[in-house]
DNA sequence: TCCTAAGCGAGACGGTACGTCTTGTCTTCCA
DNA sequence: TGGAAGACAAGACGTACCGTCTCGCTTAGGA
């Protein structure tokens, strides 16, 4: 018996259900959360909870999928030539990040997370991919270990920067992350003839913590 | 009273208990083992796990510290210059990791070993930034980044590899690996002037899953 | 969170415990019982146990104080001149007794009844020193001490008599209890006279066992 | 593999189990007691206890069966002719209860010492049969019958007087209980005349608590 | 207007796992 | 030989959380 998802009721539950979630997983961690704690917090009965989700990690996904459906929207329809003007899906996911920091906190610490996280990974590999698809004149290394890499680095140093407390704008960390993907590493050890000019440390802080 | 660890009784417990947790993780997975289970596999009884372990994390994480152990004891003393060689840290860890597969792909799997992974990419960041320190003529970028960027496309392209069951020899992922990094997307898309040649895709299968 | 008593579940539920634990009782004494054992005989969960009752101890209450209310309120308004009569609250007491056997057999056996069996002393004390009270014309020595000297022969008589398997009828026990009993208290009041006849040893098995 | 008794390191180690026993039954009470408790008190380790004793029930009873050596040494041989004296076993009973008050309220109040309690009331039992069959010139009521009857009394109005702290002296208790019983038994055996006179309350407290 | 269906609240229940406790057994040492 | 040290197996204990169930209550939309 699903319920019907446009009942008003059902609507004004979950979205209870789901601001729980966040200010329990804020407060515990998303382990120490219980079904009885959301219920609870909810202002609601437990019983309320399975009629709506299976489990947790269903809730919990339901509340980040709103997350990702808006970043992808926005990254899809970029074109690739935009890649070369610095304006790289990474921008915008920076962007998305500090917009919403509270649930991409929860995103990349919480370990019922998974399904989206793969599917963030699996998001940025295609953009990756198709950038390549399209400006490689030659392919001398399987693409989809190019984007596997991309997709990682770029992921990795955003969670880097939640966790260190947003040490610089997050304009200039997508410009290094993008420089450093795309061959940064070698200028910052000295070597030239790189298409883009290094990013400026515009309003970094001086003394990151 | 915390047990002997030199006492043959107790390290025979513990071998045990060890190998049954790694034997059940693969068999039904982290989430889904019960230190009855544990117990059980390891024909012994439940008190006793706890005799050894404050819970099922602590014991698993028992298991990959040696692991972490012998890798960084490979790490460690590379000299810094071998970077340009293509011997980085990161052959060393692709050739670890094929020695050790079960071991890594729980590693990598599992949402108990938070601690482990943290102080392999800690370890990781860590090679990068003291190669860094000692070649770079200059720091257009904190260091940090840089390090934290290397760390993650390095764990995460490794990752990939098992997930995708291995489609290529563990030196080239290796070789791909460190040429990526330091600049090889670049290359991948026409761009020029960099010291290291092309890693030759010996051996990697015609056909990748 | 106290259960509802007069929730036909929780009546229901209560009940099997209650029976379960009796049969278990007779199977294989009170000590022997655990838990797991009265909630599989009950047909239930060992924590459905817990929902009812905080220990074992607590179920036995629960069986026994329905027998003793049952005493209590048939002995209670007993007037004291039946005392002369024969009728005293002992020949109550050992109809009750043959009423129901079982249950006094585990009030009399079980280590886990000193409460309902301070309670049952008690009364009986209670109802001597009520009777002498109206009755005595002196008091040559304390009527407390009496009253446990009365209470204490009484109740061990009883469980002499289950304990050797009723050799003779409740109802000569009764008089014999009551008949002994008499012939000091009623001369530590200053009695001399005796008002009772000896029993007559009606009906009684020639060779007890 | 029995242990020499008359080692004296065995005698040393039990005697030091045994204090250790009475010590903690004071503290705790009997059933709170757990055997690694005995071991520590006693100094000693929890495997030495059990090469001496079986159970917490065995050292108890080991505890308590010299009290019940003692006393049933100084009741054996009494003449039944003292029974008219008023030198009934009861004041060889509350003399002894006196003298060992800590041991026997351990006894009283201990579910463990079932034994030795049915011992006491079985050996009261046989010197109140054997007084009667030696001075009773008819048996109106079953001996055994009376025998019980006088064992509880006995045992029970002692065990009040410790369970009230001895609101009366030793002697007076003792004359009072061999009254009360007296009484009746006397006429149950077709003596009428009753030989003894009321037992005078000296000493005793005005206002028992 | 009522009445009927869907969502919700209350709370008992069976089940699994947890972490702790005690018991009794067993080596392997030491005096 | 008796005692000390300490690991171990067995299993009960009391608790926590999970997921399910039944029973009523409310409330909005259609008869």
């Amino acid at each position: 018996m699903p319920l019907n998802p446009d009942d008003p009721r059902v609507r004004k539950t979950r979205r209870s259900l789901q601001a729980a979630l966040v200010r329990l997983i804020l407060r515990k961690g998303y382990d120490a959360v219980s079904i009885q704690d959301i219920a609870t917090e909810a202002e609601t009965a437990r019983i309320t909870f399975y009629r709506h989700y299976a489990d947790k990690q269903e809730l919990l996904t339901d509340c980040l999928n709103e997350l990702y459906e808006e970043l992808t929207q926005k990254t899809e329809p970029m074109a690739a030539e935009r890649l070369r003007r610095g304006e790289s899906p990474v921008s915008v996911l920076y962007t998305h990040i500090e917009a919403h920091e509270i649930l991409y906190r929860i995103l990349f610490s919480s370990q019922g997370t998974q399904t989206v996280m793969e599917r963030l990974r699996h998001h940025l590999s295609e953009r990756a991919a198709e950038a390549l698809r399209q400006n490689a004149p030659a392919q001398l290394i399987p693409l989809e270990v190019i984007a596997a890499h991309v997709a990682s680095a770029q992921i990795g140093l955003a969670i880097w920067w939640l966790d260190h407390d947003k040490p610089y704008p997050a304009s200039y960390m997508a410009q290094v992350s993008t420089w450093l993907t795309l061959g940064g590493v070698l200028r910052s050890v000295g070597i030239d003839h790189f298409p883009l000019p290094v990013p400026q440390p515009q309003g970094q802080p001086a003394t990151p913590a």
